[in-house]
DNA sequence: AGTTAGCACTCGTACACGATGAGTGCTAAC
DNA sequence: GTTAGCACTCATCGTGTACGAGTGCTAACT
């Protein structure tokens, strides 16, 4: 499909009209806009319409594009600019006030993302799915109880506390420490399933009626570590669009109160930072949306992914350099984290 | 003001039927449920609207309970029936699944109130502001970081990663320990000033150096649990009522980002689980909502607030049930926690 | 051949009108 | 004090009309 220079530039100032107001767009103003007749115009778009690029909600009315014709737009169109030097400094300042919390960090970059693209921003803890334990540590916090901290290669932080039947001692929490950390450090904390335990705990023997409750802990805070979280902001946000006030936000919410389902969709976007529109992401819930993915990489490789969902008219040029920048800044805190030591 | 026992029936039928529907009630379907004539119910209804307790929308629409007619329904004529022994096993079953951790326990207080009210449900964790600190632990996270762990006498635990221009080892760490408990622990967390931090590194002469990155830390860490979070759930359910839906939700969202507002109106709610109607919160964004507030107490002292954001009507016999039980059993856990030492 | 002016046409929006019906207040009889 | 009856009110809904934004098409123009 080849469009002439001109179809290119009516697409663009559509697509530009229709991302600032919301309405359908009439010939009138992009004649103005390009130095050309109405009627002329009206030739393009009809063209233009039966590329299937532009849409008619009825008769009489202007034109909205198409979901192709944003596709269009994305791919071959719009110029990406970077971001600003300003707008940079701004996303920095946000983003490297926290302390070295990597939940925190996450938060934070959600909610900048929901501030400045006012969209629904979603942004998922590093994952530790593929990391490996870099440290397990164990803190008594009361007579019989203590906590359990294990630190993984992803740059995450998991505490549980758990309780014993009977009262602890430094001793006893140096042999925790000690039996534990042999077992488990530098090991994947995927490998610690169930079974793992189990065979751990039968291995030692009459140790093991006192190990049963840090295991169970430390079996915990590994599913923990390898658990994601959503850091959601801006729910809010997408009442200001006429696309989600009527129960389209409930639909939203309720995909992502479907943990698994979401977190497909969001490991399924590869690479780059990419736009999905509507039914590009397989979604029914998400038909009239766009959903904007960036991931994050830590120690340079994948780590997390920042997402946006907001209506098919986003203002793509911004949110993607918003997106990209985030991204890149987030994992570059995150490394930093990951190598002072 | 005194009602006649038929008015009092006939206003606990429009409420209850007002609760049910959501629609102006009529005369009808009232006199069948009284076995009076639709007459009869009409004379009470025009002196009850004389009474401000009931409001017509319009001439010739049924009635609406009025502010007045709620609260004198919740004060005077409301039975208050204790939770079911199912549902309190509900309850149960869902807040004793978690492990200690306080945050997990009031978000799980706060979700299963939203998904059994409909209702937007708030949960404060509980406050540090008049705990003192238990116990102070630090642990090595890595070479050059490490991270404190304050416990309060209010059973928060909260933790902070901090970290050293210099490498650290067993050695610094238990001086951490060792100087910092001595000067901290069984103090109040208020008293965990700046300036009184300030002090204690001033009073430590060339050891200050070595000292600053873990008193800061520990200055957060109990700036973190002086400050109650809050958790929110079911806020999409509010876009189930009409009362809501327009822009309404929006306004309540704001109020709950203007944490200090909130904290106090809920810190102004005394005691009793209780329900302020409307202007009696004196809180704009609530004008047409009403909030309900339950306390629960750790050690036998109040430590946070349960509440609910919804319509005005609400099925206050099943909410003020459930919240009343929830309350009471966050405080009986919590309280239990604090005493397994 | 591409561009433009002109014009008839379409269709959504806004508004007025009348019919409908739920629900009321009032009066007179019980 | 209660009830039946009745006139009255008013929101809702469907219809009809005027308006206007925007279109597609044709014919003239460059």
């Amino acid at each position: 499909m080849e469009l002439s220079t001109r179809k290119e530039n009516v697409l663009s100032s559509i697509i530009g009209a229709y991302i600032q107001t919301g309405e359908p767009v009439g010939s009138k103003g992009i004649a103005a806009q390009l130095g050309v007749s109405s009627a002329t115009i009206r030739n393009e778009m009809a063209d233009l319409t039966a590329l299937g690029l532009l849409e008619q909600p009825h008769t009489s009315a202007g034109r909205v594009p198409s979901r192709a014709g944003y596709r269009v737009y994305l791919d071959r169109l719009m110029e990406r600019k970077p971001l600003s030097q300003q707008d940079a400094h701004w996303i920095d300042a946000r983003l490297y006030a926290g302390s070295y919390d990597p939940e925190k960090l996450l938060h934070a970059a959600s909610r900048l993302l929901a501030e400045r693209s006012r969209c629904l921003a979603v942004a998922t803890t590093p994952s530790g799915r593929r990391a490996y334990v870099k440290a397990l540590q164990f803190v008594q916090t009361s007579r019989r109880s203590a906590m359990v901290i294990m630190i993984s290669s992803a740059g995450t932080m998991k505490s549980r506390v758990f309780k014993c039947d009977f009262d602890l001692s430094g001793e006893i929490m140096r042999i925790f420490f000690r039996v534990i950390n042999e077992k488990l450090v530098h090991k994947p904390v995927a490998d610690i399933t169930p079974a793992m335990i189990q065979s751990a705990a039968a291995a030692m023997g009459d140790m093991a009626i006192l190990m049963s409750a840090p295991l169970m802990a430390v079996y915990e805070v590994a599913q923990d570590t390898m658990r994601t979280d959503l850091c959601l902001h801006g729910q809010m946000n997408l009442l200001l669009y006429p696309e989600f006030s009527g129960g389209g936000l409930r639909r939203v919410m309720n995909l992502l109160e479907r943990r698994a389902a979401f977190a497909d969709l969001l490991h399924r976007a590869t690479g780059e930072t990419q736009v999905q529109l509507g039914n590009e992401t397989e979604c029914p819930e998400l038909e009239n949306a766009s959903l904007v993915t960036a991931r994050y990489q830590v120690s340079g490789s994948d780590a997390g992914t920042l997402a946006l969902i907001g209506p098919l008219r986003m203002n793509y040029p911004a949110v993607l350099a918003d997106m990209e920048y985030t991204a890149q800044t987030v994992g570059k805190i995150l490394t930093a984290w990951m190598k002072e030591e």
